[in-house]
DNA sequence: GTCTATAAATAGATAGAC
DNA sequence: GTCTATCTATTTATAGAC
């Protein structure tokens, strides 16, 4: 024991991988960089480099692996909510703004240039089964067209929550008290009764 | 003539800002550099450093002179609206996602935390600025602590729409038909009616 | 599988000549 | 005001040793 750590567990893929999920949530993408990580699991620079091909291939295992959790942490907000879709709708968009906030990992990294050249299949899967989480519930508000339209709506509401967070627009104004997720929630469900018609709890008739 | 245009006529300060925004929207902040900045206007990398103390000094001027223009389109698109405050929010919020897919400069940036830290009084001003043109036709349908809340709905659907439109989520996808900034400008419509219980188009009525 | 060493780019920034 | 030259720091990526 004591062994420094030098050579690697035999794991070093999957230790990038973790690591690097924590290394982008620190610093963005901007920021992300493949020496840097190396450095901090202890491992020359070259190494990453016999795991992954180049820099992107990398970013893309660790943006398909945080996406993963995005998604599951929607589907568990959602399933929390109950039955009524726009609660479901509204709960899913409050757990993405709370995760971009928090990891910096959405469906801008998902869906970026820098990425979808690659092609790689697990990230396009990921990026569906977040879309899924969305739809089901859409399709009981709204026939098929429009509850694209009105997914675009859910997931652009909420994307723009976590990222104007991200960038410390949202910081420190407790606007209508509650933290980014619960607003980003709020902000979802009132975008979707616009959008369907339902009057909101502030109005609507007798 | 044809002096080579090597030294430069005077305004080498202003060509790098009208350059900078150029550059800013064609690769966004991650790519902005005083180098290539610098060579495209044919000077040495030096000479932009007898302007601005450093990168960030000149990214402040050239996210400034950009957020001028932003907050320009949004007062120009709510006047074109008319009287209706809902319509005037959408047409700014439209207005906002249509300049940030183009020109890759939002609220984002001007209060990101990257340029934060100089306490540029310009860039602080324009920011007030665009919030302005929102918190006007706001004060119009709500309580100053809600007229707030809406804003921050606003701001961020509006922003959502452009951030995800850069990073080509909503490229292809003519959703609902219509451009990223029509949709947008619906999106805003939707989350304001949504907010002050206005029913919508789609429903509502007798 | 990992390391050392290194190549090749690129960027930010400064000193001093003109 | 601008240029040439240069320094420093970083990064991505490869070659070959162990």
């Amino acid at each position: 024991m004591a062994r420094r750590a030098r050579f690697h567990h035999g794991d070093l893929a999957g230790a990038l991988v973790r690591a690097g999920v924590d290394l982008l949530a620190e610093v963005g993408v901007r920021g992300f960089s493949v020496a840097v990580l190396a450095r901090r699991l202890g491992v020359s620079t070259a190494a990453p480099y016999r795991h992954f091909a180049d820099r992107d291939r990398l970013l893309a295992a660790v943006v398909t692996a945080a996406a993963g959790e995005l998604a599951e942490q929607m589907d568990a907000a959602a399933a929390r909510a109950g039955d009524d879709p726009v609660s479901r709708l509204a709960a899913a968009g409050g757990a993405y703004a709370g995760f971009l906030t928090g990891r910096r990992v959405g469906l801008d990294l998902v869906y970026g240039a820098e990425l979808r050249a690659l092609g790689d299949r697990d990230l396009a899967a990921v990026g569906r089964r977040i879309g899924d989480v969305l739809l089901t519930p859409a399709l009981e508000l709204a026939d098929p067209a429009a509850a694209v339209s009105l997914m675009e709506r859910v997931v652009t509401t909420a994307h723009g929550y976590g990222a104007l967070d991200v960038d410390g627009f949202l910081a420190g104004a407790a606007v209508g008290g509650g933290t980014v997720a619960e607003r980003a929630e709020a902000a979802v469900a009132a975008v979707v009764r616009g959008t369907v018609g339902t009057p909101g709890p502030a109005a609507g008739g007798p």
